[in-house]
DNA sequence: ATTTGTGTTGAG
DNA sequence: TCAACACAAATG
């Protein structure tokens, strides 16, 4: 039935692309399409045709996801796949940006120019060689690694931040490393956390040997208290996992599905790990007594940030 | 057993 | 340059 491609046959919208890009997708088939023969087996008209995408760069997979390439110098630069057509649209845009300039034909992104956020991208673009920049895509980590980008650099035109050179009162700098929504299996009874891949590789790198077994991390919470978790890998569902300790994080929080947790990491020597969490957005301020009196806190650590060029502790 | 993504080709 | 198609290399 319906299981064919998702055929919203574009939505108008998906052609704003800056210049080009006028018709996009001939409005219908030949519907005569000469092609003689339509009927043949039949059984499946999916099965044989891949759905072919609207979007630049964009190829469709024999699985149902979808692919992201770019030419150049006579050859294919593969982006990645992705799940969503849209997503792979979008990692074609920012390779395509990175590879042929500011003004490159690209899918989506004219969209309203946000002056800033598309000066920012730009040198973030720019800051990174192109391999990097495809790798990120193929990762599927490039807007973590923007978003941390534009965080540690909020060097903005006010020349002296004042009340930041305390000298003294310069606590803890921390970078995010990623944010989670949690599902309801991690808020559940099972008693863990599901870490999604990349950041685990990334960000939490197991030993060979301590793979198995897994680790303890300690992370301190916003009101300094210290969380010991363990972390491993399960062979089993291929994940990586946060067990002992989680639940017990879930129950003081009193975290739902949905909610945000986040996980920092003091950028000097240290390599303090934080976490810290977030209701979920939107949920008309759900907000549990939670006896520690931790109410609500706004998730402020964005303030902590410290930008490599910022140089403030050296006494 | 699946999925990725490369080899290759033909059209624009 | 680009995507369609086939299928081998890579992964799980």
């Amino acid at each position: 039935m319906d299981g064919s491609c998702t055929d919203d046959q574009s939505t108008t919208t998906e052609t704003t692309s800056t210049v080009a890009a006028p018709v996009t997708t001939p409005p219908l088939i030949g519907s005569g399409g000469s092609v003689v023969l339509d009927l043949e087996g039949g059984l499946e008209a999916e099965s044989r045709k891949l759905p072919s995408s609207r979007f630049k760069g964009v190829v469709p997979q024999p699985n149902g996801r979808w692919g992201a390439q770019i030419y150049e110098k006579h050859q294919r630069v593969w982006l990645g796949t992705f799940n969503e057509e849209h997503e792979a649209a979008k990692a074609y845009d920012t390779a395509v940006q990175r590879f042929r300039g500011r003004d490159a034909v690209t899918n989506f992104k004219p969209l309203p120019a946000d002056t800033d956020e598309a000066g920012l991208e730009a040198s973030f673009l720019n800051s990174h060689s192109k391999a990097e920049i495809v790798d990120m895509l193929r990762k599927h980590t490039y807007n973590d690694e923007l978003e941390q980008s534009k965080r540690s650099c909020s060097l903005h035109k006010t020349p002296f931040t004042d009340g930041f050179r305390s000298g003294h009162q310069l606590v803890n700098a921390r970078e995010q490393l990623f944010e989670k929504t949690v599902t309801p299996s991690d808020v559940g009874k099972l008693n863990r956390l599901v870490i999604p891949k990349q950041h685990a590789e990334k960000h939490f790198p197991l030993q060979n040997g301590s793979t198995s077994k897994g680790v303890l991390l300690h992370f301190e919470d916003i009101g300094m208290k210290v969380w010991r978790f363990r972390y491993s890998y399960w062979n089993s569902s291929q994940s990586y996992v946060l067990t002992k300790g989680w639940s017990r994080f879930v129950k003081e929080k009193n975290l739902k599905a949905g909610d945000i947790v986040s996980f920092q990491r003091s950028t000097g020597p240290d390599k303090q790990l934080y976490i810290d969490w977030k209701v979920k957005n939107g949920s008309g301020g759900r907000q549990e007594k939670s006896e520690i009196g931790t109410s609500f806190h706004g998730y402020r650590v964005g303030l902590l940030f410290s930008c490599d060029e910022l140089i403030w502790g050296y006494d």
